[in-house]
DNA sequence: ATGAAAGCGCTAACAG
DNA sequence: CTGTTAGCGCTTTCAT
């Protein structure tokens, strides 16, 4: 069993003909733009000709006419092409479904421009009329693919980067600090922070939002150790002054994290307390699921999309939003301190 | 500081004006077809003054004209439009991904449409002119909306689908199948499923599979049985003969399994062993890591767009193609069955 | 209230 | 080898 597919190819001069009117009215009529008077008999007529008819207004046409395609690009930076069903990727996915349906809200499409090592985005590809706007996420470095989308002229707005001209990033600070709070609030004095790669602008917010936290919680530096690797948190962990709680730099190494906690021969969350970022799948994934800080990729991508309209509604628009508030998310992976080495619950920080 | 977007907007006239040809010359040396013969001369002159002026070759008005836009709308359907970035939809997110990048290796692009239960598929937007075609996935019901998307005419392909005309699905029982073999191999010899939703297609092929591979491996019913729930599951584990190895209908299963099978005292995969389906981001996230199934996206994807562009091209065309083969990806939770309640190293199975 | 006509930017016959 | 011409299907002045 073999078939074929086939178009139909019903144009406005079709129901013009068959109405006995003109083009220009049967526009008229099915733009439905109110200050086109149209006598309502013949704007039935239209209606139920192109009912009739089966008639679907051609969107390019209609874009090539008037300038508007209400289409935006996505570029997505990964590595390779290939393996994208494995464990990869998890941030451009969830973000691009995200984007997406922010978009479909919008009114507007998206067309998903995979940017690989192999694949690099052609100019050609870019600005050939079919974007009104471009979106760019999962960046963290000026390269030279990023001018090449600003050089489109194109309004751009990046969403978690700090490399480009607008941008709609989450509060990374705001998030870590709120997880120290939360910790500190649970009576932790020694909470350790893994944190992530300098290169990435994220990952330098959320460092920075757990110094930030832990002074204001009143922990002295040697109780809020900043850890790279893996071998230094194990390390820390082996310590008899072990901290309480670890906080790490994303959902992604929520795995990792438990797997040396449980080499140490510790629990979560009676020996150590363990808070995440992203509320990724990976979150629910672990056992006990993860308390984590929420990143907001629906608001992020509500207020990209919104950015962008603005920008092609020639509206002036500031070149950097507001970091977009996260959301502390507690589970099961977050306890009181227990008295012990390093723990403390009765206790209020020692410098107060 | 606040910034406007702008456009060039250089056309092919503008460029045959500078060079003093015709736009037929410039359309014919930027085509860059075989059969256009132009002089050498013209030729560079033509493309000096395209990238001069930093030309981009419309696409809207090529696609009006030429009829072919390159462009696929992938429909996915999701339950509601929020929370896309939290635990959910991992299938389609993998997939949406894997059909972007394989659309992009073929020389096309995609539009997701994301339809949700508040937002249904108008036909107005799938048959405006710029799809060539469609590709639908995560369905497994003949709902109206999928009859809306056959409607359009265009061609349609359904990825891991039963319902539809054109389908590209995994080898859902190759892969239990092969699951099954491998814990035989390791010396199970009684082994359960617990299997997905009956209203699933790819559920009753994965149930199928195994009640094939249990046969195949000449387990009698009883020692291969099938359950349903979460009870169901928890009590067979608590049984004195309980089985040794438990197959799941998906990865998403995992953490839930683990949580019974730690709550009936067992260990994975000393005391039992444990398979997936997918080899989703749970499988390397969850602990011991997961044994699980491939679940071929990628190839998929790349089948799906072959499928589509033949049809585009008019070639006549398989309603489905041969399942997608599967493979198996062995991790730390599947072990050699040990001797004990239900298990056993050294026979063979008892109806041999 | 409706129609005629121009044209968005490009390509494909057809002429020369 | 290159130019002229005629649209693709739609919107939008400008007439009437």
């Amino acid at each position: 069993l073999t078939v074929k597919g086939g178009r139909p190819g019903v144009t406005s001069r079709d129901i013009a003909r068959e109405t006995g009117v003109s083009t220009a009215t049967v526009s008229y009529v099915l733009s439905g733009r109110a200050d086109a008077r149209v006598s309502e008999k013949t704007r039935e007529r239209v209606l139920a000709a192109a009912e009739r008819l089966g008639y679907r207004r051609n969107a390019l046409a209609r874009a090539l006419r008037t300038g508007r395609t209400y289409t935006l690009g996505v570029v997505c930076p990964l590595g390779s092409t290939r393996a994208l069903g494995a464990s990869r990727f998890i941030y451009a996915k969830d973000l691009l479904l995200a984007v997406s349906a922010a978009a479909a809200r919008a009114g507007m499409s998206t067309t998903p421009l995979i940017r690989t090592r192999e694949d690099p985005l052609l100019p050609e590809h870019l600005a050939d009329g079919r974007f009104e706007g471009m979106i760019l996420f999962g960046v963290y470095q000026a390269d030279d693919w990023v001018r090449s989308v600003y050089a489109t002229g194109l309004p751009c707005v990046e969403i978690g980067m700090v490399s480009g001209l607008h941008q709609v990033h989450a509060d990374h600070r705001g998030g870590v600090r709120s997880a120290v709070e939360h910790l500190r609030g649970l009576g932790h004095r020694r909470i350790c922070y893994w944190r992530g790669p300098e290169e990435v602008p994220a990952a330098r917010e959320r460092a920075a939002g757990f110094l930030e936290g832990a002074r204001d919680a009143g922990l002295p530096p040697d109780w809020a150790p900043v850890v790279t690797t893996a071998e230094e948190t194990a390390a820390l962990l082996a310590r008899a002054d072990r901290p309480t709680a670890l906080v790490l730099y994303n959902d992604e190494r929520a795995p990792q994290a438990l797997d040396l906690i449980h080499a140490a021969g510790l629990r979560v969350p009676e020996d150590l307390s363990l808070v995440g970022f992203d509320n990724d799948v990976r979150a629910t994934t672990v056992r006990p699921q993860l308390t984590t800080v929420q990143n907001p990729l629906d608001a992020m991508a509500d207020a990209a999309i919104g950015l962008l309209q603005a920008q092609i509604a020639g509206v002036e628009v500031p070149v950097s939003l507001p970091p977009v508030p996260t959301r502390l998310v507690v589970r099961e992976s977050t306890a009181p301190a227990a008295a012990g080495p390093g723990g403390t619950t009765e206790q209020r920080s020692p410098v107060e």
